[in-house]
DNA sequence: CCCCATTACGAGAACGACTCTCAATAGCCT
DNA sequence: AGGCTATTGAGAGTCGTTCTCGTAATGGGG
């Protein structure tokens, strides 16, 4: 995975949004980018830290977090909370999103998003509530799981 | 604050939640539950520790931190995520509650959950997941703070 | 294309919220 | 009252995350 590093679409736009907000695009940067935008499931910087040490050997923890921190704010990538006062990271492909999170196989689902907006509505007219940002997590069993589970 | 420790309705039916689940009726988590009740905002272990302890001196923070986890297993309250990795709680009158985070007064009130219903059925519908728990808060500007910034 | 200011990296130390340990204490049941 | 056991308090320990600082790389201007 990660061999040669593409000169093509999918680079370009990755370039584009990293170095949003006048930031560098660095090897560093593309690898992470990459390879959270490879996992389909919510993943915390030290997993990714570990995964990644195969075969980047150098590549410090440190800069993960600081790339992943750069992501979010990019728009590229939202911050789960996992007990333990872990945080998970999830790519994004638009600009803010919902989930559903598998409990089980931590897998990450988005959210429909007109599901929601009957929702910033009515606490916008029934509670007179400006809502700035908002967290909607859902934490189960995705139907897999559940049919795995079912199976036993 | 606090003293005598009333015998009346309101610790018959606070005592009755603090002992769910086998629990022991101690000092210590009166305390901690009539002060975070008696808060009206999301409130921190280590502030809920400074707070308490002019007139409690000896109350240790691993204390609060039991005790607040005791009533969030319990029902009685809820845990909030704020930034840089810190928990917040607030009481809960009812079992299970999503709410509205002022992020200028610190205020909470509770979503209307009627509200909600349609989401969870929505999911469950048509992304054929099965929810077990969810993290359902919106941060913005109450009604109170939106007319002290527009006054300015 | 090369220089150079500036930004980012890497490694480890520092930080801070939270949890654990353990001896002492206090609830609660009989 | 008496004893079993959960709980407390204080501090040490844990662990995810952030900071520091010397070094390396980026990208705009000449």
């Amino acid at each position: 995975m990660l061999q040669g590093m593409p000169r093509t679409t999918t680079r370009t736009t990755l370039a584009k949004r990293i170095t949003s907000r006048g930031r560098r695009l660095t090897k560093q940067r593309v690898i992470v980018a990459q390879a959270l935008a490879a996992e389909r499931q919510a993943i915390s910087a030290q997993e990714l830290h570990e995964r990644l040490h195969r075969g980047h050997p150098r590549l410090g923890l440190a800069t993960i977090y600081r790339a992943l921190e750069a992501q979010v704010e990019a728009g590229m990538a939202t911050r789960l909370e996992r007990p333990g006062h872990v945080s998970a990271y999830v790519a994004c492909v638009s600009e803010h999103h919902h989930h559903l999170v598998c409990t089980s196989c931590q897998r990450v689902e988005d959210v429909d998003e007109t599901i929601l907006r009957p929702v910033l509505r009515g606490i916008r007219d029934r509670h007179d509530f400006q809502v700035d940002h908002e967290r909607l997590d859902f934490y189960g069993l995705c139907a897999r799981c559940r049919r795995e589970k079912a199976a036993l």
